[in-house]
DNA sequence: AGGGTTGATGTAAGCGTTTACATATGCCTA
DNA sequence: TAGGCATATGTAAACGCTTACATCAACCCT
């Protein structure tokens, strides 16, 4: 609780010098510093960071808004966002916001209301259009796993197309030529990216993907029990299922295990996101996996090189490749031929 | 980036005027307001909260110590604590200590020197007599699921003794007898009390729980798994493990499957956490939950009471119950009889 | 010896607010 | 009409730092 003033009072020197002493050590002299640091000791001296915040201009901190804290997905990239801004010695202030535009809107305003240097933003209600105008307001704002054309070098994402390529060659390379699949909200840009590259990659093959075959899902596992109810009862040969995201392939293997069709021998099911949770499932789930804590790792970089105006971070991903897991839940068509 | 002195200007007022304007509108009169919200209109004042909270001395800011954030566990009472603060118009400011006992005090330290008003801390390796000099220090700490009986007003927990007992209660309204358990690590006190619960609730149905059936784990699922074997190596009738956490519960699934064992026909297991991971096991896992967001909530809430000092916060609840979420991993003794 | 460097420190003006105190105006009452 | 009291506003001093600028002493060079 003790002010610099004290301290100089203490040392018998000056505010300047202390402040001096503190933060640019070598322009001050080996004995005052001495002094100084002795005077530090005595009185417990701990520099208030709102104050030197004030009057440097400089918090050294970031806003996150995120969704929710209390999902694996938000989490690890919460985690990778914090370490990185960590490491550089940046204070990280979280925001969540319940899926709701409005709330994504007004974490960020009272972020930047808190002198934050720059936002993170995981934005899932807002808009492009709303986006952009954000970006234009201030050009501080980070996207997190989201990628926007207009200011591509502030995002930092997954390939989405390749992503859905991954998945779609990694089950033609298993045999499998009647594939299904289960998007996301086609309002999603990382639904429709996934999608599409899976067509690639079918096509590539010479496959059309049946339009019968794919479902439209919410990422959420309930709707990929409704959809794989829906796959099976529609009476296409099908063998193998690509779920855009580990809790529909929840849902699905649940429908599965309820309507008697084996996983994999009857069905191969392939999830997408590689969360704690694939590992989990029965049968452990084969996934794509993207690398939520490097990509929010990157992000704090991202922001921080922002918040300092850093002009060259051309050192830091912006591009996550996603990678497949193999466990369990495809089969591998091959073998038995 | 308008200051309150540009307002003041625009408007032909005092920047006090302003301020009063802006923070107690009653005390001005309408017409002066009127001109004061013109000005902040035209000029798109937003008042910088830094330098706000360093000329009142009040942050509006609360700090949150904890473990990580990618985890659903730590993630739940992340939330719930965000959720609170921000429902009293506080922000959290985040930082994951990656279970290390230098980053929980570093981060303490540092949480303080930003000005946080209380630090919410979710001490997994600070020892009870560190935690008793950080709370001498700064009485404004406040302990998230974990009990101090040192400053047990500054506590928000779990009842794990009672969590034990109802634990073995469930167990016994299903007719068994012969339960094991895979505990936490010893050190923790959490581990002890649900122990302890575990055995007074068979003590009170007059059966004392078999030392060769207890072995201790580490609330993670390869030790869950371990454990498991180790029981079913022990050659020891048991009906029922009672693990003392989802991922454990995960684990001892693994090795049933793998080991033959039907769950639940051959051996129940019940969880501990009542995390969604529970929800995707096969079978699905029953469990003693814990209210983890509420918990989260509470802490904020006391943080928040610490913070503006208010005496009283008696209102805010502090101490939690657990509650079995039924779901199929346990079997009915009572049916087949 | 005088002028120019260099290095170390002090002085004081910010940073953008809040707030105690002073001042001014109008109104009521005796 | 003077005194007292509200009410509304302004003045200026904080809050705890940083930092541009001024000052001063010591040293070097010609």
């Amino acid at each position: 609780m003790a002010t610099i003033a004290q301290v100089a009072l203490f040392a018998g020197v000056s505010t300047a010098t202390v402040s001096r002493a503190l933060n640019k050590p070598d322009v001050v002299d080996e004995k005052t510093k001495a002094k100084v640091r002795e005077a530090v000791d005595a009185l417990g001296y701990r520099p208030n960071q709102v104050a030197r915040g004030l009057a440097s201009r400089s918090s050294r901190t970031v806003g996150v808004v995120i969704n929710r804290f209390d999902s694996a997905y938000y989490g690890q990239m919460m985690q990778g966002a914090e370490k990185g801004l960590r490491s550089v010695g940046y204070k990280t202030i979280a925001e969540s916001t319940c899926e709701h535009a409005d709330g994504e809107r007004a974490a960020w305003n009272s972020l930047l209301d808190r002198q934050c240097e720059a936002i993170i933003l995981h934005a899932d209600a807002l808009s492009d259009d709303e986006l952009r105008e954000l970006y234009k307001a201030r050009r501080n704002t980070v996207l997190m796993n989201r990628y926007h054309p207009d200011f591509a070098d502030r995002c930092v994402y997954l390939d989405n197309i390749k992503g859905g390529q991954l998945a779609g060659e990694y089950l033609l390379s298993k045999g499998h030529r009647s594939i299904a699949t289960i998007t996301g909200p086609s309002s999603y840009y990382e639904a429709r990216d996934r999608l599409t590259g899976l067509r690639q990659s079918l096509a590539n093959a010479g496959i059309e993907l049946d339009p019968a075959l794919v479902e439209e899902g919410n990422f959420r596992d309930d709707m990929g029990f409704t959809c794989m109810n829906r796959l099976i009862d529609s009476g296409k040969t099908l063998s193998a299922v690509f779920c855009q995201s580990d809790e529909m392939a929840a849902g699905a293997l649940d429908a599965c295990r309820q309507r008697g069709v084996r996983v994999p021998e009857d069905i191969s099911v392939l999830g997408f996101d590689g969360l704690d949770l694939a590992y989990h499932l029965t049968p452990k789930l084969t996934t794509v996996r993207q690398p939520l804590r490097e990509i929010g790792e990157a992000a704090g970089l991202l922001a921080y090189a922002v918040a300092t105006k850093s002009t060259d971070h051309s050192d830091i991903k912006r591009i996550f490749a996603a990678e497949v897991v193999e466990r369990s839940s495809v089969r591998d068509l091959n073998d038995g031929s």
